[in-house]
DNA sequence: AGCGTCATGTAAATTGTTACATGATTTT
DNA sequence: AAAATCATGTAACAATTTACATGACGCT
């Protein structure tokens, strides 16, 4: 057991999914490609841990956890979790800003505006969309609900860093 | 040239360094271990891209990017960056909310708030560390201002969205 | 004397990405 | 009619992590 299959057990205590959907809500946070999410539920499925409930129109699998894979989740919950890990491209090359020109820095601080203000729309009107839902299915989307603001938060907190940081670039070119 | 090869290059923008200085500084934006440090250095090396400018104690290898790796670094610049990538185990614990029990799921969210809160204290110290160097020093680490900046900022919104997070576990556990 | 940090490197094993394959359905 | 999205899967390749290896230096 990786952490890729406890976080893929993980996206089952919600509902049961097909693992196109799984992947869309994983990648919240995790990010993975479907080559990895297909095998990796094939082998939940082998241990035991996730079974296939329905195969509506022959391609599409719904899978749910089963009472094993509960608790194997629940253990997992205590485990202390690895340090988020982050790869940032973008900030590889503002660390390089001193030896660019202004018209550069303020071209990468731009794209990345843009990026996250894609990110603000795309997910608050996914978070919005929980509104519509009855108090049943609002209550099992909780934590859904509370990653879902923690995107929006932080990719607004991203765009005030941009912000700030257009400004100062501002100010370092003029010296 | 894959990625890490380019924010590898990066770092020796601002000064030369040694491979673990260099990890450190890339370590604030990009997760890599030493043993992939290494044997990048070892290839953009062979590609003359960098260069060993001091052996100081017969261990330290001290490198500095070459002309031709400056200029790549400027090529690079340019192109369109990957998304940020992120993982996250501990998101996925909260995916899971819904499935456990109050003193469960707070005792998730006091595990982030300290670890937050230790990275909001190490970084504001280096922050404050840049005060201390001379104007020319200051410019060199104009770039490093920035990401340390944004990732302290980053930080006080993690801390932020767990203190409302709580909030809302409480009230959910509530009812 | 033991621990933590500094410091570099390689090899084996695992993980993850890109490319290959296929096909239905929906939107423009 | 073409393009995008939905949908699943495997194989080859590349990237990454863990384990193996070694040793100095400073602190308690």
């Amino acid at each position: 057991m990786n952490t890729i299959s406890y976080v893929v057990l993980a996206m089952l205590i919600r509902s049961p999914l097909t693992g196109y959907e799984l992947k869309r809500f994983l990648n919240l946070f995790w990010e993975a490609h479907h080559s990895q999410i297909y095998p990796t539920l094939k082998e939940l499925r082998k241990q035991e841990l996730i079974e296939i409930i329905d195969i509506p129109d022959g391609k599409r699998k719904i899978y749910d956890i089963t009472p094993a894979g509960k608790e194997l989740v629940k253990e997992w919950v205590f485990t202390k979790s690895h340090a988020p890990s982050q790869k940032d491209e973008f900030l590889a090359k503002v660390f390089t800003i001193s030896a660019l020109d202004r018209d550069t820095s303020k071209f990468l601080i731009m794209e990345r505006k843009q990026y996250f203000h894609e990110q603000v729309n795309d997910y608050s009107k996914v978070l919005a969309s929980l509104d519509d839902l009855d108090a049943e299915e609002r209550r099992k989307n909780f934590g859904r609900e509370l990653i879902l603001e923690r995107k929006i938060r932080l990719s607004k907190e991203e765009l005030a860093w941009c912000d700030w940081a257009e400004e100062k670039i501002e100010a370092y070119f003029a010296k």
